[in-house]
DNA sequence: AAAATTAACGACCGGTCGGTCGGTTAATCC
DNA sequence: GGATTAACCGACCGACCGGTCGTTAATTTT
């Protein structure tokens, strides 16, 4: 029952090559990604690579994983310690704006970016970012929801309209602060969120002033 | 002092690629554009299309000048004929949706697409669309001032604040639209800027109602 | 110690990329 | 009517693309 130091092996190179594909992708895109400049990037072949993933499209999926990954460790389940409700919907898009904002990835935001890339082609990497996206939206949703439910949010409240609004401000910070300067723009991107939250909370008190 | 026929005919083919290439644009990026396939679906040479423009690059910013053109037909013009104020930054708002609505792009918006595909890489095309965004921003956050000044807007208003939020919702209406249905994704993005502009208004009665 | 398994490599393939070059055709000028 | 000009084309180039294949080196199993 020892490891096997060969698989180890495969692994480590496996995650670095990931690691690296989610990186460059968030500057050139997922199609933008040669195999032949990132095997030469990280110092192994371009057969190596088809070693671990039998095509291109098959290390894009991978890449897609290893993004949500760190998105999850990053972004979501810090975000989740926050109490249930108001503070823990603040919590998600304050922790989501910190992750763009510690640039984490040259880049600014994997999704963001692929999902521009390939909302209008068709095709088995298109099909698992909507699935992605389902899921983070039925998050943020059910955060709301919850939110809603607890009597923190006004009973009027819209919880798919606020979600589309916190995710809309949250997507053109990434955009937004390689365009113009970025202080502002994550600035703008928290108070936006937190003024609509404020508008919408029974207990306004429960997020930070301005 | 009759007209040449033959730059005429040049003209026409250069119009003609280069609507061809914005719309393809919005599909696969500026980048992701190939001279070849670009030639062969107009019926034209590879080779026809370095007789107009001497590189890829040229005709990429001939390209972002024609999409401007467009933008500006299609959406500025006609929303400043709303009567100046915050109903003339609503028209605006308002015509750049139905703009995306329509469909007049098959990938919905080029300057989002393309804005997202050189955020991060360095050179001449990226300059020339931040130089285009630094125009698009000064025209709606004037339009903000100018609301602001004839008192439409309440005097704590934070103009710059107002203009990232608008932008921010119609951004996002472009990438929602293809990953999530369509019709719900343009109604959010009208009724969040409709409301916030109306919270922000002084007489709100200068909107369009829920 | 031999056999089996795994990661990784170098050489190579067909195809496509952006780009060049020497024409051809047709309209315009003198 | 001949020279000029502009649009446009076909053949071709080197570089790079994704991908294949036979092999080597190291580790584990038997």
């Amino acid at each position: 029952m020892t490891i096997d130091g060969r698989i180890a092996r495969g692994d480590r190179t496996r995650a670095a090559v990931l690691d690296r594909a989610v990186a460059r992708a968030t500057e050139d895109g997922l199609d933008g990604l040669s195999l032949g400049q990132l095997a030469t990037d990280l110092g192994v072949s371009k057969s190596g690579l088809f070693a671990h993933w039998r095509s291109k499209e098959e290390l894009q999926l991978a890449t897609i994983e290893q993004a949500r990954e760190q998105f999850l460790e990053h972004v979501v389940r810090p975000a989740l310690k926050a109490p249930r409700g108001i503070r823990r919907l603040w919590s998600l898009h304050d922790h989501r704006i910190r992750f763009y904002e510690d640039r984490h990835l040259p880049g600014g935001c994997f999704f963001a970016k692929v999902q521009f890339e390939f909302s209008v082609r068709p095709g088995t990497v298109r099909d698992r970012l909507t699935e992605h996206f389902a899921m983070w939206s039925e998050l943020v949703e059910g955060l709301a929801q919850q939110a809603a439910r607890s009597g923190e949010l006004r009973d009027e409240t819209d919880t798919r309209q606020l979600a589309y609004e916190l995710e809309s401000f949250a997507l053109s910070a990434v955009l937004l602060s390689r365009i113009k300067s970025p202080e502002p723009t994550y600035h703008y991107a928290r108070r936006a969120a937190r003024d609509r939250l404020r508008t919408l909370a029974t207990d306004p008190d429960l997020l930070p002033e301005a």
